[in-house]
DNA sequence: TGTTAGCACTCTAAGCCGTTGAGTGCTAAC
DNA sequence: GTTAGCACTCAACGGCTTAGAGTGCTAACA
């Protein structure tokens, strides 16, 4: 039996199998199809073509007697077709989620997360690529009640990092701006990692209150560790409960735990650097999401930066939907992160 | 036949009942309470005692020829003992857990989640009360680059709130603390009602940069918003899926879902204002959680204003152990928030 | 009077059919 | 190349049986 090509019939039928079975979840049978999508072909017509696409590796049964169901191979296909397709449409309500909270960076990446997963009802992640060589660009000590003050470092990035120090009771408003014009001058345009290594061999010198040099040291080490790193967030991790294929409670937790684990995560986000990227299945390489794939976009973020927005769901997902999903968030974030 | 009154033997084969249900959540039979706990004695007696225990409504069978199950009235009465004990222990790692970022009431709250969730392995809840009345102590403008600036605002109770706007190109650092310390002189012990008043009312003038004003108005009705209301803080909320009583995916999802609504967990924690309260089973009025209790400790924030921290977790949990983890994280929270 | 051994009884959980129905593969006719 | 028809397979389901856990009761004992 010379296993026969693909020709113009197998590929409509072998999309309609998957069309359904993304729908339904359920094997597909000729009579379906028949009926539903091919209506001028009877049952066994189907069935003779559905034994092709079977031997051609688009097609497994699950027992003998059950409808079909696509393959890792069938959806790739699918999705190439797709993929390689005229421009993606663009989800447009994506913008609204947007509309009331822009404050920093990491509320844009959350509010990113939230959005995608309500747009999909699946698990949503995001990815904020890491920035090295971050730049002082104004430091700043606000006053507050008590005897504690507020530092506020601001990057040439434009990233804001804050935290409350203890100052001496005695420097008001205008003695704390002093202060904050004084080091701005010293530390403006120093990397994070200068700054720290300037202040902590200032410390033991007299001159300005230690703990706020110390404060500056400390908040420019934790502003360094967190943006030296990828990281990656993850929105409606438990919308996979509302898919039949994690309706046993210990796949559900398997998949949930993966989720913890932010440099698995980040294998699955920072894949080829194309536009758009599929891992269906056992692409993903994370054996508890076998039934899962990987749908990603990259945006950008700055100058050559680049971050990813990525869905995780059933295999049988609706790529089209999913795709233009991300693609809408991904270009509210460019547009929000590279200002 | 006389329902007999408890004596101490029925109290500690109840204990011992309820003690073996929390570790298995398997009916106990009358030959594990004889073997395992009160050795003197054979199992034909503890039958008996069972018996009794089951008129006066502490246990109840789940059928004919399985073991016996505490009842709501039977956790009643452990919980009750516990509470009325001596001073309950204090579990003294959950200081560990805010070891470093301590940064803003948010962060504060979210970790506490945190730490609830990973010392009992329960899902934990945070109630911050809302704050009526904060008033202005500092409000400043940090330049940012390209014609941006972060304005902060702090009030008097320490909460700091910022936000990016746009200002004036032309505006340089000692310009925006000019503009700082004029609007703080104006605005300082307003609280955030009549800052927005106020302001509204200057936007159409001519005066500073009309977009500053804006910006402080729309800062100060954000945070109006979100401290004029209870919020409600959710910590490990799948920690659900580890136990027996959720492995029915549909009873996860619903449980989840009510996790969600932040008004229905505001009734669960909004409590009697005692210092620690047990909600058992039907008693927390939601029927999602009927396999659920709901444990709950007070913490004092600033002056009189009370918080609440608590653990939702199956009816059969170790009481004794989650309360003093409860306890423990509660006394942390007043410490930091008290300041 | 309280404790215990013994025994009959009950009821779930688990395994074992037989039946049903969906869906296939193959053949022969169009 | 398409289709009707038919034999065949296999999961899913319900009914049945069995095994085992645990009870309640009774009678004997200390």
């Amino acid at each position: 039996m010379d296993a026969e090509h693909m020709d113009a019939r197998k590929e409509r039928i072998l999309k309609a199998i998957i069309d359904d079975y993304i729908l339904t979840a359920m094997p597909v049978g000729s009579r379906t199809i028949s009926r539903k999508y091919e209506t001028t072909l009877s049952s066994a017509t189907i069935r003779n073509e559905m034994s092709d696409l079977a031997e051609l590796g688009y097609l497994a049964q699950p027992h003998v007697s059950a409808g079909r169901v696509p393959s890792v191979k069938a959806y790739r296909l699918y999705v190439d077709a797709l993929l390689s397709g005229e421009e993606l449409p663009m989800d447009e309500n994506a913008r609204a989620y947007f509309a009331e909270r822009v404050r920093q960076m990491e509320d844009v990446i959350t509010t990113a997360a939230q959005a995608i997963s309500e747009i999909t009802r699946y698990t949503a992640l995001v990815m904020m690529p890491k920035q090295l060589e971050l730049r002082v660009a104004t430091l700043q000590l606000v006053p507050m009640p008590k005897g504690s003050a507020l530092l506020v470092i601001v990057t040439d990035t434009g990233a804001i990092r804050d935290t409350v120090i203890k100052v001496s009771e005695n420097l008001d408003g205008d003695a704390l701006y002093a202060i904050s014009r004084m080091m701005t001058e010293r530390l403006r345009g120093r990397t994070l990692q200068e700054v720290q290594e300037m202040l902590r061999g200032y410390s033991h010198q007299a001159g300005a209150d230690g703990r706020v040099l110390e404060g500056i040291a400390d908040l420019a080490a934790q502003m360094e560790k967190q943006s030296a790193t990828d990281t990656v967030t993850v929105g409606g991790s438990h919308n996979i409960l509302n898919y039949p294929e994690y309706s046993d409670v210990e796949k559900a937790r398997a998949f949930l735990a993966v989720l913890e684990e932010k440099d698995r995560l980040m294998d699955l986000l920072s894949g080829s650097g194309a536009a758009f990227t599929v891992l269906i299945g056992p692409e993903t390489g994370v054996p508890e999401m076998a039934d899962c794939s990987v749908v990603t976009a990259g945006y950008r973020v700055g100058a050559g930066h680049r971050g990813a927005v990525g869905v995780i769901g059933p295999t049988r997902m609706p790529y089209g939907k999913v795709l233009s999903a991300l693609n809408a968030v991904g270009s509210v974030l460019s547009e929000l992160l590279s200002e």
